[in-house]
DNA sequence: TTTGTTGTTGCAAATATTCGCAATAAGGAT
DNA sequence: ATCCTTATTGCGAATATTTGCAACAACAAA
């Protein structure tokens, strides 16, 4: 089953009303192979059909966040930007001042997750985590 | 030397025009126990001064969050919030369903930052990490 | 202390995001 | 296939944040 569709039965599973609009909005990012904002979003999704909104768009975006289904990164662009899991898990390095982003390995944070579940029986998302700093660069 | 007079010496050495608003917005957030959104900051700035404006407040955060000396962070709560660095470094767990935001300890991270400057050379703030996730009382 | 340079501010407009509510439509029941 | 319940959408307004630009003011230099 494709990475949309497996997204899509899970959200029906779990009592959701599957409309087009959603359906659409899921097969944008997941086909995506970047972090999208959500007016690049609602832009593709207009030239797929009439009947959609910004803050449909605003409001899918956050339910596939709050399930689970995608991730939601603020790197500090003036708007928040979207993706589905589809490319492993990274950490995105988010310098403060010149906003580059570097993408590190997972293995940083070792068990980070583990320790979380153990203290606080809390499930972290580590898959698309965003660490703000100062790049090599800019520490000049 | 008071906290925000640290904070406002280093802005002066580093460059930075010292004008009445930035002071205030310093020691505002420098005395508040808690995270601060920019709207409640200016509210509180505006008893203190008539020359004051939303605009003014947000660059202000903004430069601050720049040259570390203020935590940025998306809460998910439909604002960013900040705050100085006086008390000590913590992890938010922010929980994506219920936006419960648990304090956890900087320890959980352990080495991270090392690691982190080691691999890539960047400089992380690990002091007020957000990490989001799924709260104990919402897995069920 | 006055002046000049240029970083900052205030304002208004642009952009990003959220919210309330009536109309609509998904999915279960008949 | 049709009906019902109620989650979801579209719309417009409210809120949050950023940006361009002319007027202003901090501070170094004279």
């Amino acid at each position: 089953m494709s990475h949309c569709h497996t997204i899509i039965t899970k959200l029906r599973e779990r009592g959701y009303r599957i409309t087009p609009q959603r359906e659409m909005v899921v097969d944008i990012i997941a086909h995506a192979d970047r972090h999208m904002a959500a007016e690049e979003i609602f832009t593709e999704l207009q030239t797929r059909t009439k009947a959609s909104n910004i803050a449909t768009v605003y409001r899918t975006l956050d339910m596939l966040w709050e399930e689970g289904f995608a991730c939601r990164n603020d790197l500090s662009e003036g708007k928040i930007v979207y993706a589905t899991y589809k490319h492993g898990p990274h950490v995105h390095l988010v310098c403060r001042q010149c906003n580059q982003v570097i993408d590190a390995d997972r293995e940083m944070l070792g068990c980070l997750d583990e320790e979380l579940r153990a203290a606080h029986n809390f499930e972290a998302d580590l898959q698309h985590l965003s660490i703000f700093g100062v790049c090599a660069a800019c520490q000049k």
